[in-house]
RNA sequence: CGGGAUGUUGCGUAAUGGUAGCGCGCCUGGUUUGGGACCAGGUAGUCCGAGUUCGAGUCUCGGCAUCCCGACCA
């Protein structure tokens, strides 16, 4: 893509009222745009980090059997009253239609997807089965704060898994931790983020969530010093011990919870009677399991994670492009290279706008793209163009011939 | 939802109750091009509604919005 008809601009200064370091830098790049508090739109930059989540994502909910589907936002009445959690879920957002039939903006995807499967599964041999979605959750928060990190309407990647027996769903739930934490060491966290015990609600003893250790989270967890696991505060008072190894060495941190796991037993299933034959023909309650992942929470916790003083530094995997070819002057070449890049799916933002040198830094440094290309006068005259990369100082100067391999 | 703070142009800011100014951006022309270039000319604003006053960005009341602390966050 070329920068000169991104419709996007940089900003030099945040808008005074964002103090989240995650917001300040995604609005100063042109990421993301605030509509109002805890809602934003996705601009070009960001919606291209926020598919790169997305696959990663979608890749490994397949790998564990997920299958893709997408559920309205809309949702009757009806399916809240069944649980109800029209009348005890204050985060609920009701709306009605003209003829004053009320409905809810789903915050997730349970009195849904219960009733969907509930048309489907009649047999033992159905399960266990996976579905899950990419979809637009809303939740009435009194607060919204921390930028992108809690919002009123959010995409979020909802799993939810049925089976047979609650030995079927501790495997299952056991094979989604560790598509888990592949996603988070895609995402460039592995090194922050903790495997964390937290309360299960009254239908398990604990539920997991996976916390990014960062000092913009506004969870507290301890971690164990000798496994790695972590404890969330809410229960570290019930265990003062590493349910893991039973160490009771923690390190207390600030961290954003990016995903959770969550056994949810029959909790679901039962109000909305989901139930199949055995094989010895007796009726039996579906064993659920559900483990959700907010995008636009990850995105902005790789910013929080990964930035300086100049801007954002994306993990490739997860980076809007991978190469930031910069022209400085007038010259043929860079565009030569562009489209070469291009013809070799090398995915890269070409600055061709016609600006200082000094202001084409700033913006790659502020964007945070992984590989900085810069030819010019100077780096031709030296034998090539200059390469650096984001995260580190040096630079070389790589022959046009070579570039191409550098950069596979 | 309780407490606090703040609303001036696209962004950041200034203005004893007395002509709304500056920087960035944007537009035009010219000179520039390795770390947010320079010159000249231009563009655009007091959150909304009442009130006080000869006169309100400034004072009063109400509303709305945003941010922060807390509570809440299957």
């Amino acid at each position: 893509m070329k920068q000169s008809k991104l419709f996007t601009k940089t900003q030099k200064d945040a808008p005074k009222d964002e103090v989240s370091l995650n917001a300040q830098l995604l609005i100063r790049a042109g990421f993301v745009d605030k509509l109002m508090a805890g809602v934003y739109t996705m601009l070009p930059l960001g919606l291209r980090v926020m598919k790169k989540i997305e696959n990663i994502i979608r890749e490994e909910m397949n790998g564990i059997g997920g299958q893709e589907i997408l559920m309205p936002s809309l949702h009757p009445k009806e399916n809240w009253t069944i649980t109800g959690r029209w009348d005890t879920m204050d985060d609920l957002y009701k709306v009605k239609d003209s003829s004053d039939r009320e409905m809810a903006l789903g915050p997730t995807h349970e009195e849904i997807v219960v009733p969907l499967a509930h048309k489907f599964i009649n047999s033992y041999k159905d399960l266990p089965f996976a579905v899950y979605q990419f979809q637009n959750k809303f939740r009435m928060e009194l607060r919204s704060k921390s930028g992108v990190l809690r919002g009123r309407e959010f995409i979020m990647k909802d799993l939810y898994s049925f089976h047979i027996s609650e030995e079927d769903l501790n495997k299952y739930y056991e094979s989604a931790k560790q598509a888990y934490f592949r996603i988070f060491e895609k995402a460039g966290l592995k090194d922050k983020t903790h495997l964390t015990f937290a309360s299960g609600g009254s239908f398990s003893k604990y539920s997991h969530e996976f916390q990014t250790v960062t000092s913009a989270g506004e969870d507290i967890i301890y971690v164990c010093q000798k496994c790695n696991i972590a404890v969330n505060k809410e229960i570290i008072d019930e265990t003062n011990k590493c349910p893991e190894c039973d160490s009771s060495d923690f390190q207390e941190e600030k961290a954003i919870e990016v995903g959770n796991i969550f056994k949810l037993n029959t909790k679901f299933s039962v109000p909305f009677d989901l139930s199949v034959m055995d094989e010895k023909g007796e009726k039996k309650t579906v064993i659920m399991g559900c483990y959700g992942i907010g995008l636009g929470r990850l995105m902005g916790t790789v910013v929080e994670v990964h930035h300086d003083a100049k801007g954002m530094i994306w993990p490739e995997a997860v980076a809007p492009f991978k190469v930031h070819l910069i022209s400085l002057g007038k010259n043929e070449e860079a565009e030569k290279i562009y489209a070469e890049l291009q013809k070799n799916n090398i995915e890269v933002l070409f600055d061709d706008r016609d600006e200082s040198a000094g202001k084409k830094f700033a913006d790659a440094d502020l964007i945070g793209i992984p590989y900085r290309v810069v030819v010019s006068g100077k780096s031709m005259q030296a034998g090539g163009v200059e390469v650096k990369k984001r995260n580190e100082e040096k630079s070389e100067i790589i022959e046009m011939t070579y570039l191409l391999q550098k950069l596979k």
